[in-house]
This record gives C-alpha cells, structure tokens and sequence, in this order.
DNA sequence: ACTGGTATTGAACGATCGTTCAAGCTAAGA
DNA sequence: TCTTAGCTTGAACGATCGTTCAATACCAGT
C-alpha cells in the first residue's frame, strides 16, 4: 500500500517536470510513459487522461512551492525577510534546479486556452490560492511592527504577485543577467517604504 | 505585385492572431491554412515551414509593438507619459482585442525551449529591442528634465519591463479585476519618486 | 494448489500532425 | 494560338498524437 503511494507519488513529480519544463501541449503520453516507466494501460487506470494527469502535478507543483515558502519562513527571523528569501530563492535559485525559470502555473496560463478550460480553472485557483499565503504573511508582518499599516495587504499581495511573475519572466528571458538581486531589493524598498 | 505583399502581409497578420491566442505548438498548420485561405503547397512556398512564418509572426509582432508605442507617444505630452500610455493600453487595452492578454514575445518565451532554439532567440532578440526604446526613450525624460538623473536608464528599462511583463501576466491570471490602473500608477510613481 | 479479482502490459485504433509533390491552372511572351 | 514558367491545388506520406482493450501476470484468500 504504502510502496504504491510512494510510486504514484513519485510519478507524479516525474510528471510535473516534464509538464513543467515543456509545457502541456509540448509533452506526449509517450514522453511521460518514459519518465515515469509506465504503460499506458496504468497510466490511464491511475490518472484518467492526460488532463487529469496535469491537473495532478499542477496540484503536486502548488503544494511544493507552499512547502519551499514555508521553508524561507522557517529559514529566516521574520515574515517580510522570508518571503524576501521566497521571491529570491524563486528567481535566481531555480535558475539551474528548476525544469524552467518560470512559474508553471504561470506558464500554464499563458499557454492554455479555453479549449483546456478546466486546467485553466485550476491554475488560477491555484494562484489566488498563494496570494492569499501572502496576504496572510503581510498581515503578520503588520501585526509585528515589521510593515506600516496604512496600506492594504491585499494590495500589497498583488503588487508581489506582478513583481514574482515579471521577475521569473525576466530572468527567463535574460539568462545570464546578474543584476537581478538589485532588482530584487528594488521591489521590497517599494514595499517597505 | 502590391496584391501579392498586400496579400502576404495579410497572412502574416491572421496567423500572428491565431499563434498568439493559441501558442506555437497548439496551433496546427491546417487552423492557418483555414484562417488564411491557402492549400499547404503556397504556404511552404511563402514561409518555408512552420516555424519560419512563426518567426515571420513574432517580428510582425514586434514591429506592430513598436508603432503602437510610436501612437501613444504622439498622443501624449511627454515621453514619460507616452509610456504610461503604452503601458495601460498593453495590459488594460488589449483586454478585449488582442488575442491573449500575454505579450505574444513573452508568451512564446515561457512556451518554447531549446527544441526551438531559433525562435526562442528570436523573441529574446525582438524582447531587448523593445528594452533598448525603453532606454531611449527614459534618456529622452532625463533630457526633458521629467526624470532626474541619478538612476540609469538602463535599469529603469529593465524594471519597466519586469512591471509591463508582471502585470500583463497578472491581468491574464486575473481576468475581471478591475484594480489593475491602480497598480499601473504604483510602477510609475515607483519610477519618478 | 486452486481460484478470483486486481493491476499491468503493449499492440492497435482512428485522428491529426508537419510536410511533400505530381498534376492542374494561369497569364505573359513569341 | 501555342509555349512556357511559375503559382496553386489537394491528395497523400510517414510519424506521432491521445486513448483503448483483450490478453497476461500477479497475488491474497480458501
């Protein structure tokens, strides 16, 4: 029982690098038979379609990114620093680690259409999923005496948002530029200040 | 022969609609020959193959850019405000008649990977001249004395490119929001101050 | 050892992919 | 009017797509 979860779980992951790295339409059933060493047979038995098996890793690809912020958090003394680190560690970190410098829920809405309209769904609610996170982060920052109160943090979430998604879009688009820490603290001065 | 240019650009122009609602792997080469009324035979005879009109496509595009820009500088005072312009217009203005709210450059770049090394350059290129009139024109505003001159243009391109690329992105994820002139005018103020 | 149910296999399906090319069409020069 | 050069046509190619399913392998309960 417990090895069959660990399999599924693993094939999973090996799923979502692939779709993370090429996208959903750019990845075959046959690229994935590969990767994750299963016939199709199994594949469909345990993931109904190749749609349900997306709508897996972008699930497994959310809950990751969760257990990476809480992670920054533990890593530093305070809110604001850890999702300083978050946004570093997302930008610059994944530069060689990650299947692609951009966020895959991004990615996944910028590709898809309304013909994918379920997976769509799912990754914007997947997304408001971490700007709540990080409404509540800056919440605490307030609370702490870390961050004036005179701003909303709804609106300060969604500034991070638009700053972490042209951030990863800039460095994809840029490999190989090392100025991006400035822009890095450029975005937590206007957030502070 | 003005026919047949007039003819050629025309084809350009729908199937740029198509690859930038669609992407570049999604669009099928018959969705073209339906959109632009040609048999295979003429379209390989005009672009060479698939990816020759994409890359015919994204310059297209970026040219289009580029007199959209040249449009909303004549249609303000000044160049700071002409890019403020742009910018509403490309992420407020494109909500309803642009095929994707995404830049069509950007899109292509977080979809495509080195089994398309060619066009992925391409549109990184076609990106840094966008960044480079940026610089132009953020020199312009120092000479007119809009913009003091500690900061470099330089990075003030790149982090009006991060915006433009974070907000567009947001827009997308975010489709019905209507708070997004707010967060246009944070970028600029962040800018000026 | 036998049986019954579950999981896995891989060949095969019809559809569609990007692309090719022989045949047909068209229009200008002789 | 006949020729010829170039463009257009659409059927067809082999490859690959997502998916199915009858056959097989496996293993727990008697």
């Amino acid at each position: 029982m417990s090895t069959v979860k660990h399999d599924r779980q693993e094939a999973i992951q090996r799923a979502t690098d692939l779709f993370w790295e090429k996208g959903f339409h750019a990845t075959s059933m046959r690229n994935i038979q590969q990767a994750i060493d299963m016939r199709p047979g199994s594949i469909y038995a345990s993931f109904g379609s190749k749609e349900g098996l997306f709508k897996e890793t972008l699930q497994d690809y959310a809950k990751a990114s969760g257990i990476r912020l809480n992670a920054c958090l533990e890593a530093s003394s305070s809110p604001l620093e850890g999702l300083r680190l978050f946004i570093k560690d997302s930008v610059i970190g994944c530069r060689e680690s990650a299947p692609s410098g951009m966020c895959m829920l991004v990615k996944t809405i910028s590709e898809l259409t309304d013909e994918n309209a379920e997976l769509l769904a799912e990754a914007k609610r997947l997304l408001v999923g971490v700007e709540t996170k990080f409404i509540a982060l800056l919440e605490q920052a307030q609370q702490c005496g870390e961050l004036d109160r005179s701003k909303s943090p709804q609106r300060m979430a969604r500034y991070l948002q638009v700053q972490l998604m042209g951030l990863r879009a800039y460095a994809r688009a840029n490999e190989g530029d090392d100025q991006l820490n400035a822009l890095i603290d450029d975005v937590f001065d206007h957030l502070c200040g």
